[in-house]
DNA sequence: CGAACGATGTAACCTTCGTGAATTCCGAAG
DNA sequence: CTTCGGAATTCACGAAGGTTACATCGTTCG
Protein backbone atom coordinates (compact mmCIF):
# COMPACT_ATOMS: atom_id res chain seq x y z
CA UNK A 1 0.00 0.00 0.00
CA UNK A 2 1.48 3.54 -1.13
CA UNK A 3 1.59 6.46 1.49
CA UNK A 4 -1.71 8.00 0.87
CA UNK A 5 -0.23 11.13 1.40
CA UNK A 6 1.94 11.27 -1.89
CA UNK A 7 -0.98 10.06 -3.50
CA UNK A 8 -2.96 13.38 -2.33
CA UNK A 9 0.27 15.19 -3.21
CA UNK A 10 0.67 14.07 -6.65
CA UNK A 11 -2.57 15.43 -7.79
CA UNK A 12 -0.82 18.96 -6.85
CA UNK A 13 3.02 18.29 -7.81
CA UNK A 14 4.69 16.23 -10.30
CA UNK A 15 7.24 14.47 -7.56
CA UNK A 16 10.47 13.05 -8.67
CA UNK A 17 11.70 9.25 -7.24
CA UNK A 18 13.64 11.32 -4.92
CA UNK A 19 10.57 13.32 -3.89
CA UNK A 20 8.54 10.05 -3.32
CA UNK A 21 11.22 8.47 -1.08
CA UNK A 22 11.31 11.05 1.55
CA UNK A 23 7.97 11.38 1.80
CA UNK A 24 7.89 7.48 2.33
CA UNK A 25 11.11 7.64 4.60
CA UNK A 26 9.17 10.11 6.99
CA UNK A 27 6.77 7.33 7.48
CA UNK A 28 8.77 5.69 10.53
CA UNK A 29 7.03 4.68 14.13
CA UNK A 30 3.53 3.85 13.43
CA UNK A 31 0.33 3.71 16.10
CA UNK A 32 -2.92 1.89 15.59
CA UNK A 33 -6.01 2.88 17.65
CA UNK A 34 -9.20 1.43 17.79
CA UNK A 35 -12.81 3.45 17.16
CA UNK A 36 -13.33 6.51 19.48
CA UNK A 37 -10.02 6.49 21.03
CA UNK A 38 -8.25 9.96 21.78
CA UNK A 39 -4.92 10.39 19.43
CA UNK A 40 -3.97 13.31 21.53
CA UNK A 41 -6.56 15.71 24.41
CA UNK A 42 -7.22 19.15 24.42
CA UNK A 43 -4.39 21.42 26.72
CA UNK A 44 -1.81 18.26 25.71
CA UNK A 45 1.45 19.28 24.27
CA UNK A 46 1.60 18.58 21.02
CA UNK A 47 4.35 16.04 20.51
CA UNK A 48 4.51 14.74 16.83
CA UNK A 49 2.83 15.48 13.30
CA UNK A 50 -0.47 12.88 13.04
CA UNK A 51 -0.42 11.01 9.76
CA UNK A 52 -3.46 9.06 8.61
CA UNK A 53 -2.43 6.34 6.70
CA UNK A 54 -5.90 4.15 7.10
CA UNK A 55 -9.18 4.74 8.83
CA UNK A 56 -11.15 7.95 9.98
CA UNK A 57 -10.49 10.38 12.67
CA UNK A 58 -11.94 14.05 13.65
CA UNK A 59 -10.49 17.29 15.45
CA UNK A 60 -13.01 17.55 17.74
CA UNK A 61 -14.03 20.13 21.30
CA UNK A 62 -16.54 19.33 23.58
CA UNK A 63 -17.53 22.20 25.63
CA UNK A 64 -17.86 22.11 29.68
CA UNK A 65 -21.43 21.24 29.75
CA UNK A 66 -20.97 18.12 27.09
CA UNK A 67 -21.88 18.99 23.60
CA UNK A 68 -19.44 18.06 21.25
CA UNK A 69 -18.27 19.72 17.80
CA UNK A 70 -16.84 17.57 15.51
CA UNK A 71 -14.40 20.03 13.78
CA UNK A 72 -13.17 18.46 11.12
CA UNK A 73 -12.30 14.42 9.55
CA UNK A 74 -9.43 13.24 8.37
CA UNK A 75 -8.87 10.44 6.04
CA UNK A 76 -5.56 8.57 4.65
CA UNK A 77 -3.67 10.96 3.93
CA UNK A 78 -4.28 14.04 5.74
CA UNK A 79 -1.73 15.72 7.98
CA UNK A 80 -2.81 16.96 11.02
CA UNK A 81 -1.02 20.24 12.27
CA UNK A 82 2.03 20.19 10.18
CA UNK A 83 3.33 23.00 12.21
CA UNK A 84 1.48 22.59 15.75
CA UNK A 85 4.75 22.88 17.63
CA UNK A 86 5.22 26.30 17.80
CA UNK A 87 1.95 26.80 20.07
CA UNK A 88 2.63 24.56 23.63
CA UNK A 89 -1.06 23.43 24.15
CA UNK A 90 -3.76 21.78 21.90
CA UNK A 91 -6.74 24.03 21.66
CA UNK A 92 -8.88 20.50 21.15
CA UNK A 93 -8.70 17.18 20.59
CA UNK A 94 -7.52 14.38 17.78
CA UNK A 95 -9.93 11.50 18.46
CA UNK A 96 -10.56 8.32 15.62
CA UNK A 97 -13.54 7.69 14.04
CA UNK A 98 -13.00 4.10 13.21
CA UNK A 99 -9.95 1.99 13.87
CA UNK A 100 -6.66 4.08 12.19
CA UNK A 101 -3.32 3.29 11.21
CA UNK A 102 -1.43 6.89 11.96
CA UNK A 103 2.27 7.74 11.47
CA UNK A 104 4.01 10.14 13.84
CA UNK A 105 6.18 12.14 12.34
CA UNK A 106 8.82 14.15 14.45
CA UNK A 107 8.69 17.80 13.90
CA UNK A 108 12.32 17.99 12.92
CA UNK A 109 11.30 15.02 9.42
CA UNK A 110 8.36 18.02 8.89
CA UNK A 111 11.05 20.74 8.50
CA UNK A 112 13.92 18.49 6.48
CA UNK A 113 11.37 17.63 3.95
CA UNK A 114 10.33 21.54 2.87
CA UNK A 115 13.91 22.41 3.56
CA UNK A 116 15.03 19.90 0.64
CA UNK A 117 12.91 20.00 -2.20
CA UNK A 118 11.21 23.31 -2.58
CA UNK A 119 8.09 21.70 -4.75
CA UNK A 120 7.84 19.25 -1.56
CA UNK A 121 7.33 22.38 0.39
CA UNK A 122 5.01 23.93 -2.16
CA UNK A 123 3.36 20.69 -1.79
CA UNK A 124 2.97 20.43 1.91
CA UNK A 125 1.90 24.34 1.78
CA UNK A 126 -1.18 23.39 -0.52
CA UNK A 127 -2.10 20.34 1.60
CA UNK A 128 -2.67 22.73 4.55
CA UNK A 129 -4.04 25.77 2.96
CA UNK A 130 -6.76 23.08 1.63
CA UNK A 131 -7.11 22.10 4.96
CA UNK A 132 -7.88 25.72 5.57
CA UNK A 133 -10.33 26.16 2.89
CA UNK A 134 -12.18 23.14 3.98
CA UNK A 135 -12.40 24.57 7.50
CA UNK A 136 -14.41 27.79 5.64
CA UNK A 137 -16.42 25.49 3.86
CA UNK A 138 -17.45 23.93 7.12
CA UNK A 139 -18.17 27.65 8.58
CA UNK A 140 -19.94 28.13 5.72
CA UNK A 141 -22.24 24.74 5.77
CA UNK A 142 -23.03 25.29 9.57
CA UNK A 143 -24.00 28.72 9.11
CA UNK A 144 -26.27 29.13 6.06
CA UNK A 145 -26.80 25.59 4.25
CA UNK A 146 -30.26 23.69 5.00
CA UNK A 147 -29.45 19.81 7.13
CA UNK A 148 -30.34 18.18 3.32
CA UNK A 149 -27.70 20.82 1.49
CA UNK A 150 -25.33 20.13 4.42
CA UNK A 151 -24.90 16.60 4.12
CA UNK A 152 -25.52 16.35 0.94
CA UNK A 153 -22.36 18.72 0.68
CA UNK A 154 -20.28 16.71 2.94
CA UNK A 155 -20.85 13.48 1.32
CA UNK A 156 -19.65 15.03 -2.36
CA UNK A 157 -16.58 16.31 -0.04
CA UNK A 158 -15.76 13.40 1.44
CA UNK A 159 -16.31 11.76 -2.13
CA UNK A 160 -13.70 13.74 -3.84
CA UNK A 161 -11.24 13.52 -0.90
CA UNK A 162 -11.54 9.72 -1.15
CA UNK A 163 -11.14 9.64 -4.44
CA UNK A 164 -8.28 11.58 -4.61
CA UNK A 165 -6.85 8.90 -2.09
CA UNK A 166 -7.69 6.02 -4.30
CA UNK A 167 -10.14 5.07 -2.35
CA UNK A 168 -13.20 5.56 -4.08
CA UNK A 169 -14.83 2.94 -6.95
CA UNK A 170 -16.92 4.42 -10.00
CA UNK A 171 -19.57 5.87 -7.20
CA UNK A 172 -19.14 4.64 -4.44
CA UNK A 173 -16.76 4.67 -0.93
CA UNK A 174 -16.77 3.52 2.34
CA UNK A 175 -18.98 5.86 4.53
CA UNK A 176 -17.62 4.46 8.54
CA UNK A 177 -18.93 6.56 10.81
CA UNK A 178 -22.36 6.67 12.58
CA UNK A 179 -25.21 9.36 12.35
CA UNK A 180 -23.98 10.50 15.93
CA UNK A 181 -21.10 11.44 14.62
CA UNK A 182 -22.39 12.92 11.75
CA UNK A 183 -24.33 14.97 13.97
CA UNK A 184 -21.66 16.38 15.65
CA UNK A 185 -19.65 16.94 12.73
CA UNK A 186 -22.73 19.42 11.08
CA UNK A 187 -24.38 20.42 13.95
CA UNK A 188 -27.53 18.49 14.11
CA UNK A 189 -29.00 16.08 16.61
CA UNK A 190 -28.86 12.20 15.18
CA UNK A 191 -32.59 12.43 15.11
CA UNK A 192 -32.58 14.95 12.71
CA UNK A 193 -29.49 13.63 10.60
CA UNK A 194 -31.50 10.35 10.36
CA UNK A 195 -34.25 12.36 9.11
CA UNK A 196 -32.27 14.12 6.35
CA UNK A 197 -30.63 11.18 5.54
CA UNK A 198 -34.11 9.48 4.83
CA UNK A 199 -35.30 12.66 2.50
CA UNK A 200 -32.07 11.95 0.55
CA UNK A 201 -32.58 8.28 -0.36
CA UNK A 202 -36.29 9.18 -1.25
CA UNK A 203 -35.11 11.66 -3.38
CA UNK A 204 -32.81 9.42 -5.25
CA UNK A 205 -29.47 11.59 -4.06
CA UNK A 206 -27.66 8.58 -2.12
CA UNK A 207 -27.68 5.65 -1.05
CA UNK A 208 -26.06 4.74 2.19
CA UNK A 209 -26.53 1.05 3.82
CA UNK A 210 -24.17 -0.70 6.08
CA UNK A 211 -20.53 1.43 5.88
CA UNK A 212 -21.20 1.88 2.30
CA UNK A 213 -21.89 5.13 0.55
CA UNK A 214 -23.17 4.96 -3.10
CA UNK A 215 -23.80 8.65 -5.03
CA UNK A 216 -25.54 7.55 -8.24
CA UNK A 217 -25.43 10.52 -9.87
CA UNK A 218 -22.92 13.11 -8.62
CA UNK A 219 -23.80 16.08 -10.28
CA UNK A 220 -27.49 15.58 -8.84
CA UNK A 221 -26.28 15.71 -5.91
CA UNK A 222 -23.71 18.56 -6.31
CA UNK A 223 -26.34 20.46 -7.54
CA UNK A 224 -28.73 19.68 -4.76
CA UNK A 225 -26.08 20.97 -2.19
CA UNK A 226 -24.45 23.89 -3.97
CA UNK A 227 -21.48 22.20 -4.04
CA UNK A 228 -18.82 23.68 -5.84
CA UNK A 229 -15.08 21.82 -5.48
CA UNK A 230 -13.42 25.12 -6.35
CA UNK A 231 -12.24 25.28 -2.39
CA UNK A 232 -10.72 22.14 -2.56
CA UNK A 233 -8.11 23.52 -5.04
CA UNK A 234 -7.04 20.68 -7.58
CA UNK A 235 -6.99 23.04 -10.47
CA UNK A 236 -3.44 21.59 -11.24
CA UNK A 237 -5.03 18.63 -11.94
CA UNK A 238 -8.63 18.75 -12.58
CA UNK A 239 -8.88 15.21 -13.90
CA UNK A 240 -10.47 14.48 -10.30
CA UNK A 241 -12.98 16.93 -10.75
CA UNK A 242 -16.64 15.15 -11.13
CA UNK A 243 -17.99 17.64 -13.98
CA UNK A 244 -20.74 15.41 -15.40
CA UNK B 1 0.77 55.08 14.78
CA UNK B 2 2.33 51.97 15.53
CA UNK B 3 1.83 49.16 12.76
CA UNK B 4 -0.73 47.15 14.66
CA UNK B 5 1.04 43.57 13.36
CA UNK B 6 3.94 44.72 15.60
CA UNK B 7 1.94 45.54 18.75
CA UNK B 8 0.03 42.08 17.82
CA UNK B 9 3.35 40.19 17.55
CA UNK B 10 4.99 41.39 20.77
CA UNK B 11 2.59 39.49 22.46
CA UNK B 12 3.93 36.07 21.43
CA UNK B 13 7.56 37.58 20.62
CA UNK B 14 10.25 39.65 22.02
CA UNK B 15 11.10 41.89 19.17
CA UNK B 16 14.69 43.42 18.75
CA UNK B 17 14.60 46.97 17.31
CA UNK B 18 16.04 45.78 13.90
CA UNK B 19 12.76 42.90 14.13
CA UNK B 20 10.80 45.79 14.46
CA UNK B 21 12.13 47.78 11.52
CA UNK B 22 11.83 44.84 9.55
CA UNK B 23 8.01 44.75 10.30
CA UNK B 24 7.69 48.44 9.39
CA UNK B 25 9.15 47.97 6.18
CA UNK B 26 6.66 45.78 5.06
CA UNK B 27 4.69 48.31 4.81
CA UNK B 28 4.99 50.46 1.43
CA UNK B 29 2.37 50.56 -0.21
CA UNK B 30 -1.44 51.22 1.39
CA UNK B 31 -5.07 51.20 -0.08
CA UNK B 32 -7.96 53.13 1.27
CA UNK B 33 -11.02 51.96 0.88
CA UNK B 34 -14.57 52.93 1.55
CA UNK B 35 -17.29 50.53 3.77
CA UNK B 36 -18.81 47.61 1.82
CA UNK B 37 -16.38 47.23 -0.96
CA UNK B 38 -14.11 44.28 -1.91
CA UNK B 39 -10.65 44.07 -1.57
CA UNK B 40 -10.27 40.78 -3.59
CA UNK B 41 -13.11 38.73 -4.96
CA UNK B 42 -13.55 34.81 -5.25
CA UNK B 43 -11.68 33.45 -8.53
CA UNK B 44 -9.08 36.48 -8.68
CA UNK B 45 -5.84 35.36 -9.09
CA UNK B 46 -4.07 36.70 -5.56
CA UNK B 47 -1.28 39.47 -5.83
CA UNK B 48 -0.49 40.43 -2.32
CA UNK B 49 -0.78 39.97 0.81
CA UNK B 50 -3.29 42.33 3.19
CA UNK B 51 -2.39 43.38 6.08
CA UNK B 52 -4.87 45.69 8.26
CA UNK B 53 -3.99 48.87 9.46
CA UNK B 54 -7.38 50.49 10.36
CA UNK B 55 -11.06 49.33 10.17
CA UNK B 56 -12.81 46.31 9.94
CA UNK B 57 -13.12 43.96 7.34
CA UNK B 58 -13.78 40.13 6.60
CA UNK B 59 -13.75 37.19 4.71
CA UNK B 60 -17.02 35.98 3.02
CA UNK B 61 -18.46 33.82 0.68
CA UNK B 62 -21.64 34.08 -1.44
CA UNK B 63 -23.77 30.86 -2.53
CA UNK B 64 -25.20 31.07 -5.98
CA UNK B 65 -28.65 32.39 -4.69
CA UNK B 66 -27.48 34.89 -2.81
CA UNK B 67 -26.77 33.72 0.63
CA UNK B 68 -23.64 35.02 2.64
CA UNK B 69 -21.81 33.85 5.51
CA UNK B 70 -19.08 36.51 6.80
CA UNK B 71 -16.48 33.57 7.55
CA UNK B 72 -14.07 35.29 9.66
CA UNK B 73 -13.27 38.75 10.86
CA UNK B 74 -10.40 40.73 10.43
CA UNK B 75 -8.85 43.81 12.96
CA UNK B 76 -6.22 46.34 12.37
CA UNK B 77 -2.94 44.11 12.95
CA UNK B 78 -4.74 41.00 11.51
CA UNK B 79 -2.87 39.20 7.95
CA UNK B 80 -5.09 37.87 5.75
CA UNK B 81 -3.83 34.88 4.48
CA UNK B 82 -0.11 35.24 4.12
CA UNK B 83 0.99 32.28 1.55
CA UNK B 84 -2.15 32.57 -0.50
CA UNK B 85 0.08 32.48 -3.23
CA UNK B 86 0.81 28.68 -3.50
CA UNK B 87 -3.24 28.27 -4.50
CA UNK B 88 -3.77 30.05 -8.05
CA UNK B 89 -7.71 31.29 -7.47
CA UNK B 90 -9.04 33.32 -4.79
CA UNK B 91 -12.21 30.81 -2.88
CA UNK B 92 -13.82 33.37 -1.32
CA UNK B 93 -14.04 37.27 -1.36
CA UNK B 94 -12.46 39.53 1.10
CA UNK B 95 -14.54 42.71 1.69
CA UNK B 96 -14.38 45.49 4.09
CA UNK B 97 -16.94 46.21 6.82
CA UNK B 98 -16.57 49.82 7.38
CA UNK B 99 -13.44 52.07 5.88
CA UNK B 100 -10.03 50.51 5.76
CA UNK B 101 -6.34 51.40 5.68
CA UNK B 102 -4.85 48.27 4.80
CA UNK B 103 -1.19 48.08 3.40
CA UNK B 104 -0.50 45.55 0.06
CA UNK B 105 2.31 43.27 1.15
CA UNK B 106 4.63 41.77 -1.76
CA UNK B 107 5.38 37.70 -1.89
CA UNK B 108 8.53 38.35 -1.75
CA UNK B 109 9.03 40.65 1.72
CA UNK B 110 7.29 38.12 3.92
CA UNK B 111 9.73 35.73 2.62
CA UNK B 112 12.12 38.12 3.60
CA UNK B 113 11.52 38.60 6.55
CA UNK B 114 10.81 35.50 8.05
CA UNK B 115 14.20 33.91 6.31
CA UNK B 116 16.04 36.99 8.02
CA UNK B 117 14.82 35.99 11.72
CA UNK B 118 13.38 32.99 13.32
CA UNK B 119 11.88 34.83 15.60
CA UNK B 120 10.25 36.43 12.98
CA UNK B 121 9.47 33.64 11.14
CA UNK B 122 7.67 31.99 14.28
CA UNK B 123 5.70 34.92 15.10
CA UNK B 124 4.03 34.72 12.18
CA UNK B 125 3.37 30.75 11.96
CA UNK B 126 1.61 32.05 15.51
CA UNK B 127 -0.14 34.47 13.79
CA UNK B 128 -1.35 32.02 11.28
CA UNK B 129 -2.04 29.14 13.23
CA UNK B 130 -4.39 31.75 15.53
CA UNK B 131 -5.95 32.29 12.71
CA UNK B 132 -6.69 28.80 12.07
CA UNK B 133 -7.78 28.37 16.21
CA UNK B 134 -10.05 31.17 15.48
CA UNK B 135 -11.71 29.31 12.55
CA UNK B 136 -12.41 26.39 14.07
CA UNK B 137 -13.73 28.06 17.23
CA UNK B 138 -16.28 29.59 14.85
CA UNK B 139 -17.14 26.33 13.55
CA UNK B 140 -18.01 25.29 16.97
CA UNK B 141 -20.32 28.23 17.70
CA UNK B 142 -21.91 28.23 14.52
CA UNK B 143 -22.71 23.99 15.13
CA UNK B 144 -23.52 24.21 18.95
CA UNK B 145 -23.91 27.58 20.95
CA UNK B 146 -27.03 29.18 21.05
CA UNK B 147 -27.84 32.70 19.68
CA UNK B 148 -26.92 34.04 23.15
CA UNK B 149 -24.18 32.09 23.85
CA UNK B 150 -22.68 33.11 20.01
CA UNK B 151 -23.05 36.52 20.26
CA UNK B 152 -21.60 36.40 23.39
CA UNK B 153 -18.55 34.47 22.74
CA UNK B 154 -17.91 36.39 19.57
CA UNK B 155 -18.02 39.96 21.99
CA UNK B 156 -15.27 38.36 24.25
CA UNK B 157 -13.00 37.50 21.10
CA UNK B 158 -13.11 40.57 19.32
CA UNK B 159 -12.85 42.37 22.85
CA UNK B 160 -9.93 40.17 23.43
CA UNK B 161 -8.47 40.73 20.05
CA UNK B 162 -8.70 44.52 19.74
CA UNK B 163 -6.97 44.55 23.41
CA UNK B 164 -4.22 42.70 21.78
CA UNK B 165 -3.62 45.67 19.81
CA UNK B 166 -4.21 48.70 21.87
CA UNK B 167 -8.09 49.44 21.15
CA UNK B 168 -9.87 49.05 23.92
CA UNK B 169 -10.41 50.79 27.08
CA UNK B 170 -11.13 49.35 30.53
CA UNK B 171 -14.61 47.90 29.60
CA UNK B 172 -14.46 48.99 25.80
CA UNK B 173 -14.35 49.22 22.31
CA UNK B 174 -15.67 50.39 18.90
CA UNK B 175 -17.90 48.05 17.68
CA UNK B 176 -18.72 49.77 14.40
CA UNK B 177 -20.49 46.96 12.12
CA UNK B 178 -24.52 46.49 11.47
CA UNK B 179 -26.48 44.03 12.87
CA UNK B 180 -27.18 42.54 9.25
CA UNK B 181 -23.11 41.79 9.06
CA UNK B 182 -23.40 40.38 12.66
CA UNK B 183 -26.24 37.89 11.21
CA UNK B 184 -24.24 36.57 8.27
CA UNK B 185 -21.04 36.12 10.41
CA UNK B 186 -23.17 33.87 12.87
CA UNK B 187 -25.22 32.41 10.62
CA UNK B 188 -28.41 34.15 11.98
CA UNK B 189 -31.03 36.29 10.68
CA UNK B 190 -31.00 40.32 11.26
CA UNK B 191 -34.15 39.93 13.43
CA UNK B 192 -32.84 37.22 15.52
CA UNK B 193 -29.48 39.12 16.47
CA UNK B 194 -31.57 41.95 17.09
CA UNK B 195 -33.70 39.98 19.74
CA UNK B 196 -30.66 38.29 20.76
CA UNK B 197 -28.91 41.58 21.66
CA UNK B 198 -32.00 43.27 23.15
CA UNK B 199 -32.02 39.71 25.54
CA UNK B 200 -27.99 39.97 26.21
CA UNK B 201 -28.84 44.33 27.19
CA UNK B 202 -32.05 42.73 29.37
CA UNK B 203 -29.21 40.31 31.05
CA UNK B 204 -26.77 43.61 31.79
CA UNK B 205 -24.13 41.71 29.96
CA UNK B 206 -23.32 44.42 27.61
CA UNK B 207 -23.94 47.60 26.45
CA UNK B 208 -24.09 48.50 22.89
CA UNK B 209 -25.04 51.82 21.71
CA UNK B 210 -23.53 53.50 18.40
CA UNK B 211 -21.07 51.56 17.06
CA UNK B 212 -19.39 51.39 21.09
CA UNK B 213 -19.77 48.32 22.79
CA UNK B 214 -19.15 47.96 26.51
CA UNK B 215 -18.79 45.05 28.53
CA UNK B 216 -19.41 45.73 32.12
CA UNK B 217 -18.85 42.58 33.66
CA UNK B 218 -16.26 40.16 31.64
CA UNK B 219 -16.08 37.53 33.48
CA UNK B 220 -19.90 37.12 33.60
CA UNK B 221 -20.47 37.59 29.92
CA UNK B 222 -17.44 34.53 29.54
CA UNK B 223 -19.27 32.37 31.87
CA UNK B 224 -22.90 32.95 29.87
CA UNK B 225 -21.13 32.16 26.44
CA UNK B 226 -18.76 29.54 27.13
CA UNK B 227 -15.80 31.61 26.41
CA UNK B 228 -12.39 29.98 27.10
CA UNK B 229 -9.72 32.00 25.28
CA UNK B 230 -7.02 29.26 25.53
CA UNK B 231 -7.78 28.98 21.46
CA UNK B 232 -5.94 33.20 21.12
CA UNK B 233 -2.69 31.36 22.58
CA UNK B 234 -1.59 34.39 24.58
CA UNK B 235 0.40 31.41 27.04
CA UNK B 236 3.21 33.22 26.47
CA UNK B 237 1.68 36.58 27.71
CA UNK B 238 -0.94 35.86 29.45
CA UNK B 239 -1.42 39.70 31.13
CA UNK B 240 -3.72 40.00 28.47
CA UNK B 241 -5.98 37.14 29.39
CA UNK B 242 -9.02 38.67 31.83
CA UNK B 243 -9.21 36.70 34.26
CA UNK B 244 -11.68 38.71 36.34
C1' DC C 1 -28.61 -20.12 19.47
C1' DG C 2 -29.81 -16.42 22.39
C1' DA C 3 -28.40 -12.28 25.09
C1' DA C 4 -26.57 -7.82 25.02
C1' DC C 5 -25.29 -3.70 23.06
C1' DG C 6 -24.71 -0.25 19.86
C1' DA C 7 -26.66 1.76 15.85
C1' DT C 8 -30.68 2.93 13.20
C1' DG C 9 -35.39 4.25 12.54
C1' DT C 10 -39.87 6.65 14.01
C1' DA C 11 -43.27 9.37 16.37
C1' DA C 12 -45.16 13.32 19.14
C1' DC C 13 -44.27 17.37 20.93
C1' DC C 14 -41.58 21.56 21.87
C1' DT C 15 -38.03 25.37 21.09
C1' DT C 16 -35.36 28.20 18.45
C1' DC C 17 -34.97 30.75 14.84
C1' DG C 18 -36.48 32.57 10.03
C1' DT C 19 -39.77 35.48 7.17
C1' DG C 20 -42.30 39.41 5.74
C1' DA C 21 -43.88 43.61 6.82
C1' DA C 22 -44.14 47.75 9.25
C1' DT C 23 -42.41 51.35 12.27
C1' DT C 24 -38.99 54.07 14.60
C1' DC C 25 -34.44 55.86 15.25
C1' DC C 26 -30.40 58.40 14.03
C1' DG C 27 -26.60 60.52 11.65
C1' DA C 28 -25.21 62.86 7.53
C1' DA C 29 -26.21 66.05 3.82
C1' DG C 30 -28.42 69.96 2.31
C1' DC D 1 -33.54 72.85 11.04
C1' DT D 2 -35.29 69.62 7.77
C1' DT D 3 -34.94 65.77 4.95
C1' DC D 4 -33.38 61.49 3.67
C1' DG D 5 -31.76 56.74 3.83
C1' DG D 6 -29.71 53.19 6.10
C1' DA D 7 -29.91 50.87 10.44
C1' DA D 8 -32.43 49.26 14.38
C1' DT D 9 -36.58 47.54 16.39
C1' DT D 10 -40.87 45.10 16.79
C1' DC D 11 -44.75 41.95 15.70
C1' DA D 12 -47.21 37.90 14.07
C1' DC D 13 -46.66 33.77 12.02
C1' DG D 14 -44.43 29.68 10.15
C1' DA D 15 -40.64 26.41 9.33
C1' DA D 16 -36.48 23.94 10.64
C1' DG D 17 -34.64 21.42 13.80
C1' DG D 18 -34.22 19.65 18.95
C1' DT D 19 -35.88 16.42 22.69
C1' DT D 20 -37.68 12.46 24.74
C1' DA D 21 -39.07 8.10 24.31
C1' DC D 22 -39.36 3.79 22.33
C1' DA D 23 -39.04 0.11 18.73
C1' DT D 24 -36.16 -2.44 15.61
C1' DC D 25 -32.15 -4.13 13.43
C1' DG D 26 -27.58 -6.33 13.27
C1' DT D 27 -23.25 -7.81 15.35
C1' DT D 28 -20.65 -9.69 18.46
C1' DC D 29 -19.91 -12.63 22.17
C1' DG D 30 -20.84 -16.13 25.32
Amino acid sequence: MVNPLIRKLEHFARLTSGERQALERVVQTTRRLGPREDVIRDGDRPRHVNLILEGWACRYKQLEDGRRQVISIFLPGDLCDPHVFVLRKMDHSLGTLTPVLLAEIPEAAIREISAESRTLSEALWWEMLVTAAIQREWTVSLGQRLATERLGHLFCELFMRLKAVGLTSETSCEFPITQADLGDAMGLSTVHINRTLKELRAAGLIRLRGRQLTIPDFAALRAASLFDPAYLHHERDPSILHDD
